[in-house]
DNA sequence: ACCTCAAACATTTTT
DNA sequence: TGTTTGAGGT
């Protein structure tokens, strides 16, 4: 009973609720993995068992933390039944166990954003379709955003409203690139991520048995993060749940902020309609953080409509007061939080791994970089490319996946010329052309290149040499574990010769990265003696970056999104560039649902903190090679004052004068001198000059995002000129003429 | 098949 | 501004 102790009387309440439906509503810092975990320990003392419980989450680290908290209590033996992990990895286990009942063979392989946006790239050159008008990753997006909302390219007839969307977009063939995408991926047996929970819920909605099988099997349910579920995610789950109706729901929605890749709030919102008889357990008291914090962070929230009455609290101390700081420009904000970060390890016991920086867009993370070298601190970057997702790493992974699953189109396109052996760009869009037509497999066509006439001798020759070379990796992949397979291909390939001899900095880093994949491939090797190859492929694609992560080891200062920095807790957060159109966000500016989510976003923010807050925005950021003028963001007049102190910066050769957040017209005005400066040189180039004057009220326009509309007003001249414009799709906004890249209709 | 250069593009991200 | 993509040359 020694995790009930550990418990407050509300986490006490929720960790000891056995049967029907619950939701927890988790304050940030509010102990929420503490429940869950307390949770699970608790089922397990009542003598249910562990092949019962079903936990979601959306990270695999999240699952791995979990898994390492419960198996702290109970013997593995007593929990390694119960099914823990993501959403797709727990959909693909059951979808490969199941595999039969959908056509499907159990070997699938996964196709991951890029081998999607590489087949819409292959389907839309193979219609002859204008890729001006069919972009591949708008294309692309379009499929997942549909495949989360349960809309199949044939259910997609049905839907009026999005089919004229694409009608006046000028994507008239929407529907044939999806359903084409569709059968693509059929016909090599892989899935895309939406794929793994589409299919699912097409399982379960189509076997009855099958539904009856996991129903009965999950008995109790428990899903992390809810707010961050989609209305996929959300079907699965009602349907899972149906019989035994034992769903624990953990979540925040103050904290949700995954909206734009289909997130709904309203799953959250409406629990109480599907399970009218459900409890609602409230985590309030925050752990985390300072008294200053907790209420600043309160003092914010406040301000959006939408959501569940809550108060956070904490008994922890008062704290320092959340600083406020205005710079001149991006680099002097950086220069600020690096030498605020020296000064506190100066004063402090700090060590570089108590400091994160948090920031809007990746973008933002480069001026930071240079003042933190300056500066010999320390510093990791979170975000960017995945280890998985470098190119090295994915042309080796293409030939195990190849090895899984020789139909794997995508992979089998990586591979058969890499390294160079002769088969050009002609050779494989010829391939792939008769493997269309003849409604078969690219790997087929090269089984059966003999009989083919499309070839002269020496392609045909280099193609059989290919076929035979994976034949041969094939017979050895019977006899050899993951680890001695890659190694062989390697070798076998040329891909060592070839990246050994690179000596340029990027090609040691890459030789670096594929040491690095195979050290990690005899780690897996020794764990999973069987069948190790298919496993390694099936898990890697599921795999991401912060699954691996090694901060602490490090002891390195912290640099990430706002997003990537959900779920984190570090000492001393700084949150920069909080100015309006960065943060929040330009594209949300007219919208207040869209508002309210980057203002959950800063929430969020600020609720990483423990001990010390610093915000920063600056009134000039250099932003794709030009100064914009800023403007504080609407969120810091919204933090009570309170719990702030304007402060001046300690530098002397940063800040002369002294820069505090009121001074709105002193400053400024200087400030605009040099912009006014600068104007002539924009204005100079014809090119934008006649870009900008072209564009008229009345006038039609198209933007690349929102599609067409009128322009109804426009605001101030020059580079800074705006345009307020009423879209047929998407409603009024507002736009700079400069960034917009409006066609004139 | 490889190189070079100019144009285009760039906004949050997990699986 | 930096990076990526693709056109055009060899």
């Amino acid at each position: 009973m020694d995790y009930l102790n550990k418990l407050n009387s509300e986490q006490k309440k929720a960790v000891q609720h056995l049967e029907g439906p619950m939701m927890v509503i988790a304050g940030a810092g509010s102990g929420k993995t503490r429940v869950l975990t307390s949770r699970i320990i608790h089922l397990l003392n009542n003598n249910i068992h562990d092949h019962n419980i079903l936990s979601l989450t959306f990270t695999n680290k999240a699952a791995k933390e979990m898994r390492e908290r419960i198996n702290n209590s109970f013997a593995r033996d007593k929990t390694k039944n119960i099914w823990m992990g993501t959403f797709h990895s727990i959909f693909a286990r059951i979808l490969r166990l199941e595999a039969h009942q959908i056509n499907y063979p159990t070997n699938f392989t996964i196709y991951d954003t890029e081998d999607c946006k590489n087949l819409v790239k292959s389907i839309i050159k193979d219609k002859n379709l204008d890729k001006e008008i069919y972009k591949p990753n708008l294309i692309r997006n379009r499929i997942s955003f549909l495949k989360n909302n349960f809309i199949t390219s044939e259910s997609y007839k049905e839907h009026l409203d999005l089919q004229e969307a694409d009608k006046i977009a000028k994507r008239t063939q929407f529907a044939s690139i999806y359903k084409t995408y569709e059968s693509k991926c059929k016909n090599s047996s892989t899935m895309d991520f939406d794929d793994l929970l589409l299919r699912t819920y097409e399982l379960l909605c189509n076997n009855k048995d099958t539904l009856f099988k996991y129903q009965n099997k999950f008995k109790y349910i428990l899903i992390d993060e809810y707010q961050d579920t989609n209305h996929i995610q959300y079907l699965i789950i009602k349907k899972l749940a149906d019989f035994h109706k034992n769903i624990c729901v953990v979540g925040d929605d103050a904290q949700s902020i995954y909206s734009f890749r289909g997130a709904t709030i309203k799953n959250i919102l409406n629990f109480k309609l599907d399970y009218p008889k459900f409890t609602t357990y409230k985590l309030e008291q925050n752990y985390r953080s300072s008294k200053n914090i907790v209420q600043a962070a309160n003092s914010i929230i406040k301000h959006n409509e939408r959501q569940i009455q809550k108060n956070i609290w904490t008994e922890n101390n008062e704290g320092e007061k959340i600083i406020i700081t205005k710079v001149n420009t991006d680099k002097e904000e950086s220069l600020l939080v690096s030498n605020t970060i020296k000064h506190i390890k100066q004063l402090t016991d700090a060590h570089n791994k108590d400091f994160a920086i948090l920031y809007r867009t990746n973008a933002q993370s480069r001026s930071l970089e240079e003042a933190l070298r300056k500066n010999n601190i320390a510093y990791k970057i979170y975000g960017g490319i995945s280890f998985y997702q470098r190119k090295e790493i994915k042309d080796i992974l293409a030939y195990c996946r190849i090895l899984v699953n020789q139909k794997d189109e995508e992979a089998l396109k990586r591979i058969i010329n890499y390294p160079a052996r002769g088969i050009g760009i002609n050779s494989i869009q010829k391939l792939i052309s008769y493997a269309n037509e003849q409604n078969t497999s690219l790997w087929d066509v090269i089984c059966n290149i003999d009989g083919i006439k499309l070839f002269n001798k020496g392609t045909k020759n280099r193609i059989i040499k290919f076929k035979q070379l994976i034949i041969y990796f094939l017979e050895q992949s019977k006899i050899l574990n993951a680890f001695e397979i890659v190694n062989e291909i390697i070798k076998k390939t040329g891909i060592y010769e070839l990246s050994i001899s690179d000596k340029t900095p990027e090609g040691i880093s890459r030789f670096e990265n594929i040491q690095e994949l195979l050290n990690g491939l005899q780690e897996f090797s020794e764990n999973n003696l069987l069948n190790s190859l298919s496993e390694f492929v099936n898990e890697v694609a599921l795999i991401t970056d912060q699954d691996n992560d090694n901060t602490n080891i490090r002891n390195s200062v912290t640099l990430m999104t706002v997003h990537a920095a959900k779920g984190l807790e570090f000492h001393n957060v700084f949150i920069v560039g909080l100015e309006e159109n960065l943060f929040p966000s330009m594209l949300s500016l007219q919208n207040k649902q869209d508002i309210e989510e980057e203002r959950r976003l800063f929430y969020v923010a600020i609720t990483r903190a423990e001990k010390r807050l610093f915000i920063s925005f600056t009134s000039n950021r250099f932003k794709w090679g030009q100064f914009i003028n800023c403007e504080a963001s609407r969120f810091i007049y919204e933090i009570d004052e309170k719990y702030t102190e304007k402060k001046e910066a300690k530098n002397k050769e940063l800040f002369q004068k002294n820069i505090y957040l009121k001074t709105k017209n002193s400053e400024n005005k200087q400030i605009n001198k040099t912009k006014l400066k600068r104007l002539p040189k924009f204005l100079s180039s014809k090119k934008e000059n006649n870009n900008l004057i072209k564009f008229k009220v009345g006038s039609k326009v198209k933007h690349i995002k929102f599609g067409e509309g009128e322009i109804i007003s426009l605001e101030e001249d020059g580079v800074n000129k705006k345009a307020i414009i009423s879209f047929k799709m998407f409603g009024i906004k507002k736009l700079l003429l400069r960034f917009a890249k409006l066609q004139l209709l």
